[in-house]
DNA sequence: TTGTACGCGTTATCAA
DNA sequence: TTGATAACGCGTACAA
């Protein structure tokens, strides 16, 4: 019933004990003894403590348990793709171990006043697809001397990195196509840069993601010539928009879709449909991901199986070796093909 | 090059000023004339100090700018849902102005040594879809003295609400097919406890979860009778599952389906598809929420419209009210009836 | 096993 | 406009 909250001093005062030992009976750092915790313990609850103030442990610790993660665009995109939703459940298990929890930040926060990593108590940094607008974010994590850890980008120097063999997975994926005996081949591709929409993508043009860039370096690698149509990011709505693109004209379209994630796919797949073509009798769709698709059910898509959950994972077991002053490993994850029935011989 | 990180005595010390002066001057709170401010910042990078430790900062202001958010099932699964996502764009959009971001934690940590309320530094929580293991953490929040706010959930007492007129809107649009002279309706329900997987709905059931029960009353007002089939969640597979069952017996099939959210609707249209029926043609299909369901193009629902983004905004609304001593304001949401192009006049 | 003493890095308050 | 002082609440050497 005071007007200030119960400290461990005063827990230690009504236990009558010192405030080392209550911090002591509340950390489990140092042995106590049954009857002193016990008196410590019920000083507390007559009193309404219910532990020591983290904003204060997290001072004397030098550590606050948070995890900054840094994302480009708004949680609604973010989240959309399955990727990015197992990824980030991989990386709220393997910190949580640790005491620690994930703190969403956006990387161009428009907002006056938005919390940043200078101004928010994280402990490390996750940056997720480090394009253009997350280098600012990691230019000022590296000045606060903050450990980072990178996914699916280019950090440059001495970052770990989680990556994933886009060009060679994908180079399969188009192999396997190519043994189908197709040779008229589009590609859809993700996003070429944070800022354009979509549209066919030109020869010279430069592609800044890094991950849209490997994946079509791996298409290319074995068809150099496929036209690649770019959509605005991963989803089935964008992957029917291209797919009504490729399949407009009947005469010349192509046999056979490399789209560079699944919920793509399963769009082209839709379009292809609407289009009163059969999948994979008439055109031929392979994916990438391996994730599972909400509504995509009867079929079962061609495409490189990562796992994203795995990644998240392994950037939370980076970030903490970097905490215990371990030197944390980057990690190249590997695909692995898998034939579903979205892909067939070329037809006729 | 020390070993050491600078502190801002270091850079008083380096700019001839009180570390007072130079706290001002990170923090603007007073004037400060521009000789001495330059000064300070000239110390400031000379030593490489990026600006005040936030966790210190937050001990001794009391506030560490972080919003807890207690969500009850994965990442994975909490996000799949469009409307939490939008929910939570609003929710992170109302309180970045006030410096704070958006701390994920899982209610029902199961792994040891998981952050919680207790352990980690916020200055407020966000509870959604307040159910039973979520009460616990409702519990420790209130312990602890955290300002609290609960989304689409009832956390008794003077804890301020987010709500939505569940019932009244599922009336409306059960009401709307009794308009069309549907008599044989099936509602598809979400979740009816954390534990349970789905399957028919006993007369006599016992459902815990508000937004379900809710809306099956509000069905329930017009069709007192009609059978309800549970799923384990809003996704557009679950719905495909539900519909399949719906479906299956040509002779007894329902000729309208109440879906109790949009993704569940996709789902039953799509199991519709599959056996062959026309929608609305021959089975009239109603959904909930009124967000843009990835992958549903050629359709557009009838169903009721609410506004997740500004239920998140009025959620981080409240909790900066709390934050700033003001009282906080419970608000309903109400839903409004879009008719789309899936539900028709009875069939024959 | 318990207690003493100190400082983690800031910032609010007040006086100059 | 600037400076001195005193917390904020805790953890941890170290000594007893």
């Amino acid at each position: 019933m005071t007007s200030r909250r119960a400290t461990i001093a005063d827990v230690a005062r009504e236990a009558a004990v010192s405030p080392s030992t209550a911090s002591v009976v509340f950390s489990g750092k140092t042995p106590v003894s049954d009857a002193t915790r016990r008196r410590v313990t019920e000083a507390a609850t007559r009193l309404g403590y219910t532990g020591p103030d983290p904003r204060a442990a997290s001072l004397r610790r030098g550590r606050s348990g948070i995890v900054g993660v840094v994302v480009g665009s708004t949680l609604n995109h973010l989240f959309l793709d399955p990727v990015q939703r197992l990824m980030m459940d991989g990386l709220a298990e393997a910190v949580a171990p640790f005491g620690a929890g994930l703190l969403l930040l956006r990387s161009s926060p428009e907002i006056e006043n938005a919390p940043t990593l200078l101004t928010v108590p994280v402990d490390a940094a996750v940056l997720i697809g480090c394009d253009a607008p997350l280098r600012a974010s990691l230019e000022t994590a590296h000045l606060r001397g903050l450990p980072i850890v990178v996914i699916e980008g280019d950090a440059g120097d001495d970052v770990p990195r989680i990556l994933l063999d886009n060009r060679e997975a994908q180079r399969t994926a188009a192999a396997h196509l190519r043994g189908l005996g197709h040779t008229d081949v589009a590609v859809v591709t993700l996003r070429t840069s944070a800022a354009v929409a979509g549209g066919w993508i030109e020869p010279d043009a430069e592609i800044t993601i890094d991950v849209t860039r490997e994946r079509l370096d791996g298409a290319r690698d074995v068809y150099p010539d496929a036209p690649a149509l770019a959509t605005a990011g991963s989803s089935i709505d964008q992957g029917v928009f291209a797919g009504r693109v490729l399949f407009a004209d009947p005469e010349r379209r192509p046999t056979a879709v490399i789209a560079q994630s699944d919920l793509l796919a399963a769009g082209v797949i839709r379009a292809a449909e609407e289009a009163g073509l059969r999948v994979p009798e008439d055109v031929s769709v392979t994916g990438f991901d391996g994730v599972p698709v909400d509504g995509l059910s009867p079929y079962e898509l061609t495409t490189l199986v990562q796992a994203p959950t795995d990644k998240g994972r392994a950037a939370g077991a980076a970030v903490a070796a970097m905490l215990d002053g371990r030197a944390p490993a980057s990690v190249l994850f590997t695909c692995t093909f898998r034939e579903g029935n979205t892909t067939g011989p070329l037809p006729r």
